[in-house]
DNA sequence: AGAGTTGGATAGTGCTTCTATCCTAGGCCT
DNA sequence: AGGCCTAGGATAGAAGCACTATCCAACTCT
């Protein structure tokens, strides 16, 4: 199949085609001559994931090249995963702000939580994140740690045991990283009606 | 106090104080003559509201107009904080993508956790998610939405009492929506850590 | 008088994600 | 063989966002 197929295939223009050929997020076609080129399944799959990528879960062009490089590289299921997940999840460097993690939270969480003690992104992402918010004035106390904890513990288990593993690195990466997204929207969204819904409890009690 | 003092108190730029005058973000300050105008301590604690909701929230400026609008009209209380969760979370029309909404999982989910049964933003941002979940072929069981809501429930419950109500409606507006998205953020971090101790848990089982 | 400040206007910057145009070498069809 | 289409490469433009900079004439403080 040539460029014009793939557009048509996947519903992308060749003008944003070659754009992603040029960032290198689509690896070039097998060049047959200087002027054509042929494309694969793996092209349109990988067009696909490019596309959810940007348009449900909201990746730039920047997040999404060292996704798709580990996929090119071949890189073990779990390592592609914790990418997929750092990514999606915002657990970037960026979060360690100024530097100076003044707590652990992490440690007592996988304490609380009796989880395996062992370094991850999440973990210091985490530690970062509280950091943050002690340092903007909202306080994080080992309670409410425990108690949202222990929530999440609960959805985790559930969602580790639904993850499906596809042949196709690029539908693995696809599925896990809408998958995540979607999933963690859906928490954010079901924690605001239970706000609301409190809300509403607490002011139709005071009237 | 004159806008070089304002800039000089806040640490934004006069260019930038300029530029949310234009934008209707930032009344304009008592216009003393046509070439001197005397601002207030309002005016201060808007600027620190617009810079924490941009810099730690991540609102674009369209988003923060329609909040400080209602700050600027003497809106109650409850409305404005049902904006400020509309924004924050991201309960915005926009999620009833393609206008048919086939579930009604907030039905479903009020009944479960026997919440007040009203018609709300959140209500019809989950029901417009779930249906998104679904449209792009990620399930949403029952089951898992009592699991979820369960554990959500909790944390609400928690939530809600900590919510203090500062008589500055900036104030109000600042902490409520930084507390709201850093406490979104840990959740999605503490999920984040769940998931991946669980993967470690599970895989170190298999090995 | 002179330095400084104001509101208002207008233009430019830097970044991102495309989208469009132009070009030549080369294949496909009849 | 001639005409049309396509690939690849380069480059430029567009559109949105959040500023940032510059200029101006009016006016005020000292």
């Amino acid at each position: 199949m040539q460029l014009k197929e793939l557009s048509e295939r996947t519903g992308i223009s060749a003008a944003s085609i070659k754009f992603y050929l040029r960032e290198g997020l689509l690896p070039a076609g097998e060049s047959v001559h200087a002027t054509r080129a042929r494309y694969s399944t793996r092209h349109v799959s990988r067009l696909r994931l490019i596309h959810a990528l940007r348009s449900v879960v909201g990746l730039s062009i920047e997040q999404i090249r060292p996704l798709v490089k580990l996929a090119d590289d071949g890189a073990p299921r779990l390592e592609i995963l914790a990418a997929v997940q750092r990514t999606v999840l915002g657990l970037t460097a960026l979060n360690t702000h100024n530097g100076d993690v003044r707590t652990r939270a992490g440690d007592a969480v996988v304490r609380l939580r009796n989880w395996p003690d062992a370094p991850s992104d999440a973990r210091a992402a985490l530690d970062a994140h509280v950091s943050l918010m002690e340092s903007l004035g909202v306080p994080v106390t080992t309670e409410l740690l425990d108690a949202y904890s222990k929530a999440l513990d609960a959805i985790a288990d559930r969602d580790i045991n639904a993850t499906a593993a596809p042949e196709d690195t690029n539908e693995l990466i696809l599925t896990a990283a809408v998958g995540m997204h979607l999933h963690g929207q859906l928490v954010l969204k079901l924690l605001a009606l239970a706000q609301a819904s409190h809300a509403i409890g607490r002011y139709t009690k005071d009237a």
